[in-house]
DNA sequence: TGATTTATGGACTGATCGGTACTAAATTCC
DNA sequence: GGAATTTAGTACCGATCAGTCCATAAATCA
């Protein structure tokens, strides 16, 4: 048995609730006064249980990486076709214009580019994460190339890079206000590319 | 005449020094103190003659997207075709894969990026200045729809949109540290949809 | 029950934040 | 040569930053 006073908190809970306030206001911006609040937790069950403000938004970023990672690949599977998938998920992002979730933007792509620059973990884990939607996307057009729907002769590694291009430029205008007809309009002819 | 003592430094200097801090290290990043010392100003000149902290972003930020509107609209018209004109600034910045200049970005993209959902007036410069890009694209296409290169019924501002989708995407890529090959390739991609 | 172990609450630390205040310096006008 | 005016230097401000420390609480084990 563990010895010791039991710990009172869900970790789990307490990581997506960190998760929820890197994700709105950036790393350097997330104080740890902001964090203790959004976990419900005391200070010193932060630094015991997660080590540093750093450890816990390495923790909090490969989560969000795992979860949608994870979540595109069942999508993926249960699509009829990969090029049903691509086409609902740019399509479901660029109605996101105007809303309230447009402005958070995607905690991998926010990463990057807070902190591509670094030469610190964060910044290596936010491009790993960034390589790793690469990897779904590629999943996804060599299912397309298979489906028949992609040319079998095209790179299918150079159509993931420019599908993770198209979705981190879809969330940057996003993030900017951008007009919900025209997001769509851009989408789509994104998506015609791959045609 | 004016009176008084007389200004010691270059304040069109001293706002390009600044631009380049803020340009290194986002907006809340940029210590007053870093300003400070890149601009080689002391602290009450700073508050005397910008304001504040928030005044002199934007005032950086503008002139960062004087220059840059000004610099794209005189290589437009300096080049042959407007399409020329599209795949030399998008192959250029696609080539600066790698390099340190490739972890900078866009001064504008970065803050629609950090600011975009903030309701200040620094979101709402971010903002402008992203329509601001999309505003030359569109004059961009237009005039490559003149010249016979992109077909003269479709929609200039949906085409304009995309790419600076495209742009955004791009420099995300490049502070993600990117390989050069693919992302090369990946903006080959986007501007074939143009043709 | 009492020794041991682990977690919690929160006071505290030194550093740094953006911004202000005040004095000294440098100029023009009379 | 003052008087007036503007800039420059810097000490200082309260607030906040990430992180530490320590007393106390809550559990297990003997």
């Amino acid at each position: 048995m563990t010895r010791g006073r039991p710990i009172a908190f869900s970790p789990d809970a307490a990581t997506n609730a960190a998760m929820q306030v890197f994700w709105a206001r950036g790393y350097e911006s997330a104080s740890t006064r902001d964090l203790l609040e959004a976990m419900n937790i005391s200070r010193s069950s932060l630094y015991q249980a997660f080590g540093n403000k750093e450890q816990l938004f390495l923790e909090t970023l490969r989560r969000y990486r795992g979860n949608l990672i994870g979540q595109l690949n069942r999508r993926l599977e249960a699509s009829p076709s990969a090029m049903a998938f691509l086409e609902g998920l740019f399509g479901e992002t660029a109605r996101e214009a105007g809303s309230e979730r447009a402005g958070l933007g995607c905690l991998i792509f926010n990463s990057a580019s807070e902190l591509g620059q670094r030469g610190d973990l964060a910044a290596s884990e936010a491009r790993r994460s960034v390589e790793a939607i690469t990897g779904l996307f590629q999943e996804a057009v060599m299912r397309a190339q298979a489906e028949g729907d992609i040319a079998a002769d095209r790179d299918s590694l150079a159509l993931a890079t420019y599908l993770t291009l198209g979705m981190a430029g879809l969330r940057t205008l996003l993030k900017s206000g951008a007009d919900r007809a025209q997001v769509e309009a851009a989408a789509q002819l994104l998506l015609d590319t791959l045609r």
